[in-house]
DNA sequence: GCCGACTACGTCAACGTTGACGTAGTCAGG
DNA sequence: CCTGACTACGTCAACGTTGACGTAGTCGGC
């Protein structure tokens, strides 16, 4: 029963013009009389129109088109930077493909070649602990390309990142102003180099207190157990992200610590849930929806303009008081 | 320093035959001998040929394409649902759209238009409170269309729906097993008939208890106020997903009450989360990423095979008991 | 009453593919 | 040695648009 796909030819033909006036009117381009824009308005509207953006990219060398490439959905915080892109993106008039790779490069390199073989006008990636090598190759051949989080610097490439480093510094003044001294930091390993671990050692001074476990909420337990059986005087833990604090707060009340009362606990992302947590967890905010939207706004600018200069902008992390600390 | 795309024509002209050769080779068809099939090859190497998918689409009417609407990656299950559909897209080898709508009519249009006037095989979509009506009447002009969890009986759509009346019944049976007598139920309240209430309904048989609120934190907070305003010695809460359970949990340690020593909670849906809150959530499991790929499954059969007769798929719900219960 | 500018169209080719069909050459069988 | 089948190609048109360019008609000014 499919109504069978009209053409600017059938709408024409309908008309009694040529399909290029159908066009023109379409398109909104000048060249028409105000009736016959009416009278293709209407065949249009009876044959149920719709151009065929497929055709006009083909053509036109732009399809107002971007693709998304993350690593997972199921991570905490980037499904609000997938919304964040997913709005800027609408109210720029760009349709959104998506991708995740689970961190596997195969994964990457085929969602890679799928959305340049569909002639996507741009891509944003987090490639985060894949190599970002076939990122940086499709941007030297071309392809607009933003990468928000680069695990590196990428002078040649467009970037976005949160400043982690002063995130991390200002998480440590924050647990020192509110009385607390010995702080230990529940990070994770990275073959790149850890901006909050630098910007915790850097505010922290004196002897630091590093474990590192897996970003995971497993890894949180695992690791502030770690922390409590070195360290079982510590009064404070800053956490890699918030899965790992709130599940270092779990680790210290069954150890028969409270939070905030013996010890404080300060994570990192502000995930939405964070705040209805028991204690609400206190915590970096990265704002990732505005996030993604900045990364959709740097590349149309690159989209409006190919030539520009490589940007590298610095998005900023606040602090989000709740009563974990 | 853009590479310029090489096209068919470029490949063929460096190895000396017809577009029509190499694209045979590009397709796997066959038609060609083992050895223009490696100088073909190594031509495509050389030039970095890729196809254009455009073209292809615009003449074999299938573009490997699906898409995805959704109404907000900040919903906490949604995201799973999306990961699952992406995961079983990409093992199909399907490329995805990705659009959300916030529950807005004209987003929900907007989307759809995009996709269609793209060429999507299909769409997968999930109006939750949105009018469906432009969904079924683009269903009825032939778009293939999945519709995960309608909001009212479609018959002539395929849809998948969690067996909400079947979870309800089996969390209220869980706290009668564990000794709870007094169950509130902690609704939100939707045009269309509720299937948890209606479990609740069924299950709980005696004088039921029902508050509606917002299906937020903040709705979850007020409501569970509201509840142990107007039964203070209620034994049970079932909330209508984990969001508000978590806050719910969150209002009863303020007003004094253990959960689950005093008041035993269940939420519904099993996001990520709800393992490592304190104490972590009973719920119930609707396992987000296996919905997510089961609707692409169907929407694939759909594609292969258009007059199928529609299905209706019910989504099993499991118990997940943690210890707030 | 001729020129130039302007309006409102139309024509044609091209975008990069693939479907349909044609054909030269080879080869086995009778 | 002719026939028919098969292999390995090539040719042409079409998919639905838009860019480039052409043109008939109108209208104002001198």
């Amino acid at each position: 029963m499919k109504k069978s796909e009209s053409t600017l030819h059938d709408v024409a033909r309908k008309v009694g013009v040529s399909p290029r006036t159908v066009s023109r009117v379409v398109n909104g381009e000048s060249g028409f009389s105000q009736a016959t824009a009416e009278r293709v308005q209407a065949a249009i509207e009876e044959l149920g129109y719709r151009p065929n953006l497929l055709a006009r990219s083909l053509i036109t060398k732009r399809s107002n088109t971007i693709g998304l490439i993350g690593v997972s959905l199921t991570d905490p915080f980037f499904p609000e930077v997938a919304e964040g892109v997913q709005r800027e993106a609408r109210e720029l008039g760009l349709t959104m493909f998506f991708a995740t790779t689970n961190d596997e490069p195969d994964r990457l390199v085929a969602a890679l070649d799928s959305m340049i073989s569909r002639a996507v006008d741009g891509v944003i990636a987090f490639p985060v602990q894949a190599d970002a090598g076939p990122l940086v190759q499709a941007a030297n051949e071309g392809i607009n390309l933003v990468i928000v989080h680069p695990a590196e610097p990428l002078p040649g490439i467009n970037t976005i990142s949160s400043d982690l480093a002063a995130g991390a510094i200002r998480a440590v003044d924050h647990l020192r102003s509110t009385g607390r001294s010995k702080i230990a930091y529940l990070g994770t390993s990275t073959r790149s180099p850890n901006k909050r671990a630098a910007g915790y050692l850097e505010a922290v001074g004196d002897e630091p207190r590093i474990v590192t476990s897996a970003p995971t909420a497993e890894g949180g337990l695992a690791g502030t157990r770690e922390i409590l059986s070195r360290w079982p005087n510590i009064d404070a833990i800053f956490a890699y992200n918030d899965i790992m604090a709130l599940a270092a707060i779990q680790a210290l009340e069954e150890s028969g610590r409270s939070v905030p009362g013996d010890v404080a606990v300060v994570g990192f992302d502000n995930i939405e849930l964070s705040a209805y947590v028991n204690p609400p967890l206190t915590t970096m905010d990265m704002d990732h929806v505005s996030l993604g939207a900045k990364s959709v706004r740097l590349l149309h600018s690159l989209i409006e303009n190919p030539d520009k200069e490589p940007e590298h902008i610095v998005h900023p992390v606040e602090l989000q008081v709740r009563r974990s600390t």
